[in-house]
DNA sequence: TAGTTAGTATCGATTTTATAGATACTGACG
DNA sequence: CGTCAGTATCTATAAAATCGATACTAACTA
């Protein structure tokens, strides 16, 4: 065999734009580079792919023909670099996840991931629902985990673990004692929310519906966090994920509110790309933390 | 892309082998480099390939399926590879030629050829029909020249150019005032012959059939210029192709008898594999001499 | 249990190959 | 007759493949 593969790939890319600089700048290549790699591949087998007229160049009758071939083989080259990348023992993980999910359950995870795989380069990507939708079906990130569902065609959507939103204040707050909020105390309250975009806020909306365009949003926040400092230093009432609230009330810091009547439970759940490839360290994660969230 | 056809061929080779010592006798590389290579297509994707337990080696459940994936792949570069050999315009040519077409024709042609081809290296394998024939059927030469039709299921054979065969002695033989022998000059005549498995004995016995047994076969030789020196000294009477007595005949050295109601004319042919591909090279050798010789 | 053997992995040195950067060459265009 | 956009060639360097020697391992053997 005296052809190698990077020898295809710069001859389809030669061949595709016509010219040996462009081909060369898409490789990320010098020129030079680019084209000693064409020669070598003709040279190898005595063979001229190309017609070279002064700075031009222009696949041939046998480049043509040879090109379709290449084209094949090289996709097929492709196709067991997947296989090969599928099989991955080393565990690397691009986790796409929304805050509240990323912040407070992914990293609690990681240990026991990293466990199984102490060579892993784990990286988690915090954002938005949407945001890590469109990750996940771009391939940025090889699993997602959001809030909420969402319609896509091209997406699966697997059910992780129920979720439960809770109201919450400072612990001098003068609703603090009451610990039961009824419609009139709801629609009394000044709100600290997130974002509409968020699956927080997403469901804390479908949790109060009736109720919505009478109560009052004082500020909203993109960060959870922001939101906890706000409504301890007192400036109104929250309603977050329990998962990024045990410490608090743990403490103190903050106190719990049930909202009488209103159901604040929700889903979480992983985001993969339809079709996927079951990449071996994304089964395990999946299975990780549905194991872990029992 | 992180692996390489190379890699692909050791790893195949190993898993083939269930060792990497045996692996690489037969790539004709040391037990380091395959060892290294193995190991540098695992790291590069993070994969385990082999079960490693002290000094053995044993594909594992990934290897499994990775190795027929591989199979296929290696196989479709080997027909790439195929491909631009087909395509090679450098020229090299290995032709397999009786003694007879070998010696006196081939060698007329190269000139011819090399014009062409300048850059091309020309390998010529003289041997007697059955051996040019085997060597075809192998693949060890591009295209055989034979002086009899062979019959085999794998063997394409194109007429080339007809010959004949010329009974000869020398000058001052007694024969050579006749110029005409007839039966029973033959049947007096000392003959000195090529061996039984030659083209030209075998036209030989054709011509002659009826008058065979009777026939006085002093000396049979493996090589045209044994027999020609021998007829020179007066040892007996010879016959051969025409092709190998041009010059001397010109130069009064031997002197030609005719055998009066005898066929002395035969095919040479091409021999090629059936379903070849059509290597330029060849395509070129045969038009060449199909052309040289009308 | 120590030695032998046949295997694998590792190490250091060397050769080969890929690539970059600089330069020279070529043809088209103003 | 420059200028421009392209290709090929040259030299140097960095990276990779390969070798030979050596160390390690497990099984066998006496």
């Amino acid at each position: 065999m005296k052809f190698t593969i990077r020898q295809l790939e710069i001859f389809l890319s030669v061949a595709k734009f016509q010219s040996v600089s462009k081909a060369a700048e898409q490789l990320c290549l010098s020129q030079s580079a680019a084209s000693a790699a064409l020669q070598s591949l003709e040279k190898a087998y005595g063979v001229t792919l190309f017609d070279r007229q002064g700075n031009k160049i222009k696949l041939n009758a046998i480049g043509h023909t040879l090109r379709k071939e290449a084209e094949t083989l090289f996709a097929h080259c492709q196709q067991f670099d997947d296989a090969l990348q599928l099989h991955s023992d080393i565990g690397h993980l691009r986790v796409g996840a929304s805050f509240t999910i990323g912040n407070h359950l992914v990293v609690r995870y990681l240990a026991e991931y990293l466990n199984k795989y102490p060579e892993a380069d784990v990286q988690l990507d915090t954002a938005n629902t949407p945001e890590v939708v469109a990750k996940v079906l771009n391939y940025e990130v090889d699993v997602g985990m959001i809030e909420r569902e969402v319609q896509h065609r091209e997406l699966e959507l697997i059910p992780w673990k129920e979720d439960e939103l809770v109201a919450f204040c400072s612990a001098n707050h003068p609703l603090a004692q009451k610990g039961v909020l009824n419609d009139e105390d709801i629609k009394a309250a000044r709100w600290i929310l997130r974002e509409p975009d968020s699956g927080a806020r997403h469901t804390f909306d479908r949790a109060l519906s009736g109720l919505l365009p009478e109560i009052e949003i004082y500020r909203e926040f993109k960060h959870n966090e922001a939101i906890k400092s706000a409504v301890e230093s007192g400036l109104g009432i929250g309603c977050l994920s329990k998962v990024v609230l045990q410490n608090d009330f743990r403490n103190g810091d903050l106190v719990p509110l049930k909202l009488a009547n209103r159901d604040m439970t929700r889903m979480f759940y992983f985001a993969l790309p339809k079709h996927r490839h079951n990449k071996a360290a994304v089964e395990f994660w999946i299975t990780l933390c549905s194991k872990m969230s029992e």
